[in-house]
DNA sequence: TGCGCCAGTGTAACCGGTTACTCTGCGCCG
DNA sequence: CGGCGCAGAGTAACCGGTTACACTGGCGCA
């Protein structure tokens, strides 16, 4: 493996030199800038990345710190980050804190030495603890996560409104029972959704304790849902789980007891995962836009890199759209949906 | 941001010692290691990776470097080398050659110095070009590739005996004449499975020049395949599709254009997505583990790291298995194909 | 009692680059 | 013609750890 001196001594320079020459500094003469390109492509030579940011104190590389490193929503936030990390040369080194707290602080510690700065996303963290985590020195972009105290840069999507929303489209519809399937009790994600649809319920229905099935964003737990609904005789028109997820499980519980959706119950869901418009009929749902979930990040921590200071209006918030399709259209609208996936 | 040296100073201590009892080094006092675990701890120490990385000659990391960031796929592979990598204390640097060759090289030369090994999966690279882009001493893995001469350790899926037990199942199934619609040209899991197919027709049905339809692995070009299908009235009575994307595609469009699958038509993908079970009916497909294919990749570097010479046997190929679902259930089975999901 | 050995610790070189500072030689000015 | 300024190149310190080697003191053995 060669290294800046090999260079040098081929081109007959000292290492200076040479280090001007391949890092394109003005102050060398062009035959002398020559010999050492040469040298360079002779001797196969690539800079060592490692020691290089030892001394320039900047990694170009970015840690990525996610709760799963699963399905589609890593990846289409991976993706979104990835498009803005790419652009400007900068590397992504990936965290996974496999679920656990513990696991969290040390990835987060892993990451010294490594990157310039860190993107992460604990949803199941508490804030007081994060605050434990994270190296002040180090600048950090939450993900779906408002610290609160902590002050930190943050982008996240406003599940509250997204799920007021849903929960309206919902009551518009005519639905009068309107059941939420909850996500994960200690997930942020979950409980701001919950929020969103009892105030709604509270506000637009005036129903002060909405039914609330337990849920743990998996599929299973929407089947389960929807066990309880059918043999509990719950009085339901409408069902809004937390994620499309156990919509999906829901929807598959119901078809098999024979409840028609939306004709008996309408099923709306939250996420818009790629499987939502394939079903029959076609989830609706609430579409975020994970991938833009990372790229913002990307591009605040970027800036943060470049020395901008952000003011207190670095937080982003994302709202994400409704999307009306198959399971809450009404009955003239049912033939249409009777099309599997016709609108792909 | 605190440093051995600060540490070493605080226990009263050289910064050998400090290393040293850091390290849990035997040769260090009782007394003395405890002193420098509280210093460690008073002043908030974590080793700085990258230097120590420079010395001690590895990085703890493995560079990743796909085509593309994008989809289940991408998950699930990433996953399954997390799943490796986490237990060995590895981290991962993703690298993305978006779509580009020469982003490629790029890609792979901005690994040096920064991991200790690398997992490439270069499906649309030549061969013959591979072997410049990458560093002889670094080890490396190959997901999907044969580098054939470059001889590599490698780790594949049989897409050739893939497509042809999906072929010979169709054909079993009753089916006389069996389109298949090809992935992108250039693309080597896209020629396996093609080569799966016409030897299959050949072999088992006797058709030498099976028909063939022009596709990219997209959603569209799948729908696009179904609009040449019905209006160019080709014959056939089943379609393999290169991947499960197109066969979504395809399905879509010929419900809207009222051809009723399975009965008038049979279909057939590859890859198992997670959304084949979920249409109506369920897509029939061939099941590759993809997480395994990370997963082995990752078990194989780890044992080249480790020091362990492999021998040629190192090349691993993992068989898809068959899927039979409702796209090509025969008319029996139809009532039962026409419950959505209800395998959840 | 004296010597050698070894455990425990310190000093300093080193990993592979970058860069502050120094040095040399040339052209230009007064 | 001598001195100054500056461009181009070299020397060496440094980034923050690790570790080979040197050193010291206490113990066992003769």
């Amino acid at each position: 493996m060669t290294t800046l001196r090999d260079v040098a001594r081929e081109a007959g320079v000292s290492v200076a030199t040479a280090s001007r020459a391949i890092n394109g500094h003005s102050n060398v003469t062009g035959p002398t800038k020559a010999a050492v390109l040469a040298a360079v492509k002779k001797l196969n030579f690539v800079p060592h990345s490692g020691a290089r940011s030892l001394t320039r104190r900047k990694t170009d590389t970015v840690g990525v710190i996610l709760p799963d490193l699963f399905g589609e929503f890593f990846s289409e936030i991976i993706r979104g980050i990835d498009l803005v990390a790419h652009e400007s040369g900068m590397h992504l080194l990936l965290g996974n804190m496999h679920g656990s707290t513990h696991e969290t602080a040390a990835a987060i510690a892993a990451m010294r030495g490594r990157v310039d700065g860190l993107l992460v996303m604990p949803p199941d963290v508490k804030p007081e603890l994060m605050a434990g985590y994270l190296d002040p020195a180090l600048p950090t972009v939450l993900l779906n996560y408002d610290a609160g105290s902590l002050d930190l840069p943050f982008v996240a999507v406003d599940n509250y409104q997204g799920a007021y929303a849903m929960t309206e489209a919902l009551l518009a519809r005519g639905a009068k029972q309107v059941v939420h399937i909850a996500g994960p009790k200690h997930n942020r994600d979950a409980r701001d959704r919950q929020r969103g649809f009892a105030d709604a319920m509270a506000k637009i229905a005036k129903i002060q304790s909405p039914a609330i099935l337990p849920g743990d964003f998996s599929e299973e737990s929407g089947a389960q849902a929807a066990r309880l609904l059918v043999q509990g005789r719950l009085p339901a028109d409408a069902v809004f789980a937390a994620n499309d997820q156990m919509a999906v499980g829901l929807i598959a519980e119901l078809a098999a007891a024979g409840v028609s959706v939306p004709g008996d119950l309408m099923v709306a869901g939250f996420d818009d995962i790629p499987l939502a418009r394939h079903l029959n009929p076609s989830l609706s749902t609430m579409q975020v836009n994970i991938d833009r979930l990372g790229s913002t990040a990307m591009m605040l921590l970027l800036r943060i890199l470049r020395g901008e200071t952000l003011a207190a209006d670095s937080a982003t918030i994302l709202t994400p759209t409704l999307v009306a399709r198959g399971t809450t259209s009404d009955s003239t609208d049912r033939a249409k949906a009777s099309v599997p996936g016709a609108s792909a």
